[in-house]
DNA sequence: CCTTGAGTTGAAGTGCGCTTCAACTCCGAG
DNA sequence: CTCGGAGTTGAAGCGCACTTCAACTCAAGG
């Protein structure tokens, strides 16, 4: 009871993600895990931390890619310490700072939207969703929606 | 010269999605077009509006099957009003307020998982699926509670 | 030892939101 | 009338994030 490590169902019950996901997340390399003599896996609790950060980011609208980088800044050869967590969350929380005020604007911009007509047109600030976030987030590349590359 | 219907390729080029997100849109039914003769699509300026919606709703992070709904509550005989337009759109702020909402609880609580260290922890507010931040990205996906007989 | 439930694998399937392709037709300029 | 670019279709493919499946092994209780 209370061990050291997790099996992937603990682990599974513990996080709310499905086996398979968490093979999954393996598979990309965003967890680890050991192996038993009978080559189960078996997770390091701090596994749990990352996890719910894959969770949290995902919520955020991030890919699994992007996790993964951001994963890999954490240092490989000891466990991450409570600041080395704390950085990358604050790298996510700037990400959603920059992501509320853009839903704000987008707000905004619905309301006027709303009273001048104009939601057919291109020249609406509404309507493009890469000048508008190119043109002032200091953030980069934030909530481009699925479309195509060449949606042009 | 500023005619009353526009080619497929037209409405691509003044909304910026593909012809063959158009023809797929028009399959899932959410913008409709007159054929000529020759069955080629020609559609109405109106449909400019439409398209404008589905992408700004995209933006917010709702699937095509709710975008779907939501045109299905415009006036189908006559073309929409403004007004008819300003209830979608009031609809959709709620939504964006929501999702402010939402996301600035995430910030928060991101803020305080770096003190408390509990990241990990199924407890923590940011860990909770049920408030379905459905995110946008590829297909809200809502976090559902593992499928199978755990009850069981 | 036997059984049972949890775990293992690679491969294939799912759903969304499209894009690409092949094979064909339409339409307007020359 | 010819030509070529724009349009048409259904079917297939893609990328992401998984899930499901089949066939098998492992681990622990009786």
């Amino acid at each position: 009871m209370h061990e050291a490590t997790l099996t992937i169902g603990q682990l599974a019950d513990r996080s709310g993600v499905a086996p398979s996901a968490l093979r999954y997340y393996e598979r990309l390399g965003l967890i680890r895990a050991e192996r038993t003599g009978g080559n189960q896996r078996r997770y390091a609790r701090t596994e749990l931390r990352r996890v719910a950060f894959i969770r949290i980011s995902q919520q955020v609208g991030v890919s699994l890619e992007e996790i993964r980088e951001a994963l890999a800044s954490l240092p490989s050869g000891r466990t991450p310490t409570p600041d080395d967590w704390a950085a990358l969350s604050r790298a996510w929380r700037n990400r959603l700072d920059e992501k509320i005020r853009l839903l704000g604007k987008l707000r905004d911009d619905l309301d006027g939207c709303i009273g001048c007509g104009c939601l057919s047109l291109q020249r609406c600030t509404l309507y493009n969703p890469g000048d508008a976030l190119a043109a002032e987030g200091s953030g980069a590349r934030l909530m481009l929606p699925r479309p195509g590359p060449d949606a042009a």
